[in-house]
RNA sequence: GGCGGCAUAGCCAAGCGGUAAGGCAGAGGACUGCAAAUCCUUUAUCUCCAGUUCGAAUCUGGGUGCCGCCUCCA
């Protein structure tokens, strides 16, 4: 497996700190709104990774937290009049609501900011004893010169980056770009104890915390966004390092971000569209495809348009699926022909030619291209006569490709009797040649979302709404 | 100013030195009562210039354009 790790910027191939273990952080939202599809995208990209380690055979722990204590919440919380808790628990709920919609896996923890604040607090200290954070007033600040090797993810010095910051010098630092792990308390906002007094944690130091606690010191894979290598990951370095002397993650990953007319689609911009509120629109899954259709560091401007194409490309993934069932529950036991053991026989080069893709940086759009193959391969083979062995073997190998990319996963619906009469209506009139009837009644399905097709060897239908095919 | 990325057909998008995957849309054909689905055929010399090479979309240098980070942000 080769990875680009943007600490080194190149291609590596993927060694697991524990052989055959792959420990994964990945930074979540901050709870204070619902997600947008710019954080959906590493949710996706790093869920079918997952989803693919594990296929491999690895036994993946993967993290990710969620921030629920930050400028942003208590500002929202303010605006809704309710308690910074009540606005993290509300929306942590609704992002599970629009995850699970979107398919992606659960982590196998959640970690919350405020539900460490004590590992926060000995983190700091260690800081403090070490040297590498000092106490101002009420704060304490991360000292980023003490850290020598500050910048390499960024690959910024530490005089680059004073020289083009934007900031307001903050005169309790001792250098401009000392961040604050430890924030004093301010009127009206939410405070625990601490040794410097009462406050809150800065942003970074909750990853870095959480991330060693759950999956040690070292950890083999950290996620995220690009617009989180400076300052977050950064930080989150300095931090991790400077108080284990160990190194922190052994690869860094970071997806590309999502453009609206080729600008950054982001909260604070405002120029953003919610899960939910595509999902009102599209499948969950033609979201999904479509995240998965470039390489997840390219940049992708999101449009109604671009969804709309890749909806019409899930149904040809969901068509090749019901037409391999509908021949398969019609399909005779028969004899194997030496044609269909050829067929048969080269179905498993479209898992190597799968896994060679994946294999190259989790290259998901060469390995739809794939699946898109193995379609065409499989329309072209399939009939009525084929063997149902065959068929079913065609769909096993179909299926687990899908499945790694957690794409075509919908239950198949069920005919309530009402339908299933109106298409026996349907099959008299077409053998009386009664056709504006059986047109009608055709229209008038289709009406309800129901969409027939006439095949040779009967009447096949379908849901529009879920593409899936009963017979 | 510093760091980084991108530029492939009407739209989206793979490609990592050997002569352009795949999807959407379009055109023509097959099948069909008509549709639908499906199959077949068809649509590019890869932003520009120069260089390296027997050979470059792929490597090097330069230009142009767009974007991201350097402030919260996936």
């Amino acid at each position: 497996m080769k990875l680009y790790n943007t600490m080194t910027r190149t291609k590596e191939e993927f060694i697991p700190l524990h052989p055959g273990e792959l420990r994964m952080y990945s930074c979540g939202p901050t709870v204070y709104n619902y997600i947008h599809i710019g954080n959906a995208r590493p949710s996706i990209v790093f869920d079918v990774f997952r989803r693919y380690m594990e296929y491999k055979g690895y036994r993946v722990t993967l993290v990710q937290n969620f921030t629920d204590i930050d400028d942003k919440m208590i500002r929202r919380a303010g605006e809704e009049d309710t308690t910074v808790r009540e606005l993290g628990e509300h929306y942590i709920a609704e992002y599970f609501k629009d995850a699970d919609r979107l398919g992606i896996r659960r982590a196998d923890y959640y970690p919350r900011a405020t539900e460490h604040i004590d590992d926060i607090i000995a983190f700091i200290r260690v800081l403090v004893d070490k040297g590498l954070a000092y106490q101002a007033g009420e704060d304490v600040y991360y000292d980023t010169a003490a850290f020598p090797s500050y910048g390499k993810l960024s690959g910024q010095s530490l005089e680059d980056l004073e020289a083009g910051a934007r900031v307001d010098i903050n005169e309790r630092k001792k250098n401009s770009m000392d961040f604050a792990l430890w924030k004093g308390k301010k009127p009206g906002e939410p405070f625990w104890e601490s040794p410097w007094g009462p406050g809150r944690p800065g942003w970074h130091i909750e990853c870095s915390v959480m991330a060693i606690k759950y999956l040690g010191e070292t950890i083999d894979v950290h996620a995220g966004g690009q617009d989180l290598i400076f300052p977050h990951h950064e930080n989150e370095i300095a931090q991790s390092e400077g108080a284990t002397g160990k190194p922190f993650a052994r690869y860094w990953l970071h997806n590309g971000i999502i453009n609206i007319d080729h600008q950054k689609m982001s909260k604070s911009a405002g120029n953003f569209f919610t899960v939910r509120e595509i999902c009102e629109e599209f499948d969950p899954e033609v979201v999904r495809l479509f995240m998965l259709s470039s390489h997840y560091r390219n940049p992708i401007n999101f449009s109604r348009e671009l969804l709309e194409q890749t909806q019409s490309a899930l149904e040809r993934l969901y068509n090749a699926d019901g037409n391999l069932g509908y021949l398969i529950r019609n399909a005779p036991e028969g004899p194997v022909s030496a044609e269909d053991q050829k067929f048969q026989n080269q179905l498993p080069e479209y898992t190597t030619d799968f896994e060679n893709a994946m294999e190259d940086d989790i290259n998901t759009a060469g390995a739809i291209g794939v699946i898109f193959d193995l379609i065409r391969e499989i329309n072209t083979y399939a009939g009525p006569d084929r063997p149902k062995a065959v068929l079913c073997a065609a769909r096993e190998e179909l299926i687990r490709l899908t499945d790694i990319l957690g794409l075509m996963t919908k239950k198949k619906g069920k005919l309530d009797g009402e339908v299933e009469d109106l298409i026996r209506q349907r099959q008299k009139a077409r053998e009386d040649k009664n056709w504006a009837l059986a047109d009608r009644i055709r229209d008038d399905l289709k009406e309800q979302g129901i969409v027939l097709e006439d095949t040779p060897q009967g009447v096949r239908w379908k849901r529009q709404e879920s593409s899936s095919v009963n017979s």
